[in-house]
DNA sequence: AACACCGCCAACCGCCAGCAT
DNA sequence: GATGCTGGCGGTTGGCGGTGT
């Protein structure tokens, strides 16, 4: 049984079934025979190479050419045998257990394609990398999360057990110390104590006691209950080349931070502040005033880039090396190479400028794979160092003249990190909001709905009115009331988006609305909520 | 109809580990 | 221990076909 690419191949090979037939891209090695032949394999050249491995068995490829006369490599036989010839491969398209087992076998291992072929009988670990890095990208540049929830929370769970058993003494790692270790610190999301000043509530005419509902913990806990996998996903999402995506979630994951976390994620009592947003990053930084000078001025430290004019000067090692295994060296492929919107880049950036110490050796780390129990570990590292990465990150990674930009220009900027070419909003919350939305039965590669947000109103408005037309701004105010009494402020939010975010955003605020009051019912509901609104 | 764009996928390339000499 | 060979693995490339404009 052929698949159907190889049926083609054979199909255009068949007008021409010579083995040494020159091609295009032949060339290049010579054997002992001749030149190797390169490019696709004829009938002819699989019925030798088929007729030696049935006389010979696998293996000693390089005698294949030797003894059958075939003018291929070793290399190449032994990759045509294992991915077209053998006969227990399964052809065909991949089902939907094999699709969930692969995403199950990518979180723990990453991009061992070869061990998750071994998973997966009769199945290459060609045809498993080409499905990753088509359909699961396809996912990332839609801008929805690479792992489903509930798969993430299996390995979550599995990390916490392995965690908990091989790596820390019982009373190390408690309960919520898993969920705050499953929570990443991200100095530069420090910054958003700067958006705080600039969307300060006072601003608004929103009750600056709404934004303090939402309790970090339950944002942590659910955000980890509904299985984002923090890092992992933010690390794996990146600026799309296509300019109509969603970019990236990393403008739902910035842009809503600054959004939200200014407000609703705060806790003055605490004498600390601990941000928390959507994917369970956190920040936790010291919230006196000299620590807040030093963290705000060093807001937006990914957004440095663009501050001083460089949007391109930093593409530090380890957000590549944080990255999921399956976007290790993809930044060359599909990633930063080719950023048609500056924003991205600035996004990017912002990710990316923790370029401390302390990253920079956790990203050093053997187990610094990507996978999600090397982000635990990761996590694991920055709280054990939590302090030396809030000394180091933010202002080590601050240009001179950003720390001395007027709030009001930082605003302004504020429009360049957060939105695009187009529009203002950017995808932000939107395409976030919508990403979350569409995890719950829409097709996976349906693109968020928002992303034809119109989204011109506050281009030429005043500060104040640009701030609150900010639909993450909005969507923030509103969902951290709507969390506290989603029956009060469900109307709110979804008058403030509706006519942006369309259906989804009525759907998904109407499930919060019903879960919440079923009193404990629809808890997913509610994190995805939470999730949706701390990243918009 | 022509063109451009994009996704898919087979194949190649470079690196590395294991093994034999 | 050094060297060379072989096979395995992961990343990348390039061709092809489908689709949209």
């Amino acid at each position: 049984m052929k698949s159907k690419s190889e049926e083609k191949m054979i199909s255009k090979n068949s007008v021409d079934d010579s083995p040494y037939v020159e091609e295009g891209n032949s060339g290049g090695n010579v054997g002992g025979n001749g030149p190797l032949k390169k490019g696709p394999w004829t009938s002819t050249e699989d019925a030798i190479l088929i007729d030696y491995v049935t006389k010979h068995g696998e293996g000693n490829w390089n005698a294949v050419q030797k003894c059958s006369g075939l003018a291929r490599c070793g290399k190449s036989c032994r990759l045509r045998w294992a991915n077209h010839l053998r006969p227990d491969l399964k052809k065909g398209a991949f089902t939907l257990e094999e699709e969930r087992r692969i995403i199950e076998l990518h979180v723990k291992m990453g991009n061992k394609w070869a061990r998750m072929a071994a998973e997966l009988p009769g199945r290459t670990d060609n045809e498993i990398k080409n499905y990753w890095n088509t359909r699961i990208k396809r996912r990332q540049r839609a801008g929805l999360p690479i792992y489903p929830p509930d798969i993430c929370t299996q390995a979550l769970n599995d990390n916490q057990h392995h965690e908990n058993m091989d790596n820390f003494s019982s009373g190390d790692i408690q309960q919520s110390d898993f969920l705050s270790m499953n929570v990443f610190e991200i100095p530069q999301f420090n910054g958003m104590e700067l958006n705080q000043q600039l969307y300060t509530p006072a601003l608004l005419d929103i009750p600056a006691s709404s934004l303090l509902d939402i309790p970090a913990s339950s944002l942590l806990v659910e955000g980890l209950d509904s299985s984002y996998p923090s890092k992992s996903l933010l690390c794996t999402m990146h600026p799309s080349k296509d300019p109509r995506g969603p970019e990236s979630m990393f403008y739902g994951v910035n842009a809503p931070i600054g959004g939200v976390l200014q407000g609703s994620s705060q806790y003055p009592n605490d004498g600390s502040m601990r941000i928390v947003q959507s994917f369970g990053f956190s920040a936790v930084y010291d919230h006196d005033s000299t620590s807040n000078h030093a963290l705000s001025s060093s807001l937006i430290p990914g957004s440095h880039a663009i501050m001083n004019g460089n949007p391109s000067s930093s593409e530090p090692d380890w957000a590549m090396k944080l990255e999921l295994p399956s976007l290790q060296t993809q930044m060359g492929s599909w990633g930063s190479p080719y950023s048609p919107l500056p924003s991205l880049e600035s996004v990017d950036t912002l990710i990316q400028s923790p370029l401390t110490e302390l990253t920079q050796s956790c990203s050093l780390s053997p187990r610094n794979s990507g996978l999600l129990d090397a982000v635990l570990y990761e996590s694991q590292m920055k709280k054990n160092s939590k302090n030396s990465c809030q000394l180091t990150s933010p202002a080590s990674t601050m240009p001179v003249d950003v720390l001395h930009t007027s709030s009001h220009e930082l605003h302004e900027m504020e429009w360049e990190v957060y939105g695009d070419p187009i529009s203002p909003f950017g995808h932000s919350s939107s395409s976030v909001f919508s990403e979350y939305t569409h995890m719950s039965g829409n097709s996976v590669d349906e693109p968020p709905s928002a992303e034809t947000m119109p989204v011109k109103e506050a281009e030429a408005g005043t500060e104040k009115q640009i701030i609150f037309s900010r639909p993450d701004f909005l969507l923030a105010s509103s969902c951290s009331g709507l969390y506290k009494d989603p029956t009060k402020d469900y109307s709110l939010l979804k008058d403030a988006f509706g006519p942006f975010l369309g259906d989804d955003l009525g759907k998904d605020c109407k499930q919060i609305d019903t879960s919440a009051s079923s009193s404990g019912q629809g808890r997913e509901h509610d994190s995805y909520a939470c999730n949706a609104v701390s990243t918009a």
